[in-house]
DNA sequence: AGCAATTTAGTTGCACACGATTAATCATCT
DNA sequence: AGATGATTAATCGTGTGCAACTAAATTGCT
């Protein structure tokens, strides 16, 4: 017979993340309000500020996001001056996102923004590593769980 | 003169939150697939079996969430049969939001799914509680921040 | 070469999430 | 009682997120 009370932790554990990320989002939607960028916006940045030109599809597997995000999101990047979209000659299935010189040149000062912000952030007596390989930890396992299919249907 | 370089492991704490909370998100859609139910609205009805009724503003405040992404949900889970709205008597400002019989009924048998489900996830050697005050400390910092309201616009 | 299967980005539809605004109601103060 | 301000839910607009599908291009196989 199952247990039909619900799991207080788990489901809180559940909710604390969804929590969090969602104060996050908010927390980077301020720090980067001078910028008009969004959080999903920020972290495609970042992504290319690493590695330029990307194609979709790479930036997708950096960030877990599928085309049918992406897409609408790269067109408001390239509407607001940050990236260009071209079709690859050698493959032109292939999209490749490339920053603009108005990206390069801004990088420093978006990075400089966000540094200040996060600095307002105190981490006392936490475990930082300790503590992001917990959250690795709990996503390797819904990877594995999702991956194996363990969930079927009614 | 600030720092110019992303702060990588902060930035790496924000997308931890942002991926798991994703993920477990899909995972509970998985699991509530057969209630054809979302996350959001599992939460919802979660506290509304612990307190019917409530009003969309206690709703609210219990998972962080106003009248503008409410309002539409609730208006699915009545359509679905979960809970009935109506505005008070007393108060005719509020809407008071209440379990249907049939919430009642099935209350067990989607607590029952859930367990199963969250069952599959292994938390071997994690500090279940200091991991999830570990979150929560980031969380009372970040609304720390954002109620000092610290960061500034441009 | 020719055709099927695969890959890639885009599109569509639905469901959050939230800032900003609106309309109705209630509370307060004179 | 009447004006004023506050509270509440709903509405609107924008931006994700993702499943499902489409269209085009490439690969693989014969």
């Amino acid at each position: 017979m199952p247990n039909s009370t619900p799991r207080r932790l788990d489901d809180q554990l559940c909710f604390a993340f969804y929590s969090v990320s969602k104060k996050f989002n908010h927390f980077y939607q301020d720090a980067l309000k001078p910028f008009h960028l969004t959080y999903p916006q920020y972290i495609t940045l970042l992504a290319l500020w690493e590695t330029s030109p990307m194609t979709v599809r790479e930036l997708g597997s950096h960030l877990n996001l599928d085309s049918g995000t992406l897409t609408p999101l790269l067109k408001r990047l390239e509407k607001q001056g940050w990236i260009s979209r071209k079709r690859s000659d050698q493959d032109e299935r292939q999209v490749n996102v490339t920053l603009t010189d108005y990206a390069l040149q801004k990088r420093d000062e978006v990075y400089a923004r966000v540094n200040s912000c996060v600095d307002l952030i105190s981490f006392d007596n936490m475990d930082y590593q300790q503590f992001l390989g917990g959250i690795h930890q709990v996503m390797d396992e819904l990877d594995t769980i999702s991956d194996k299919n363990l969930i079927h249907e009614s």
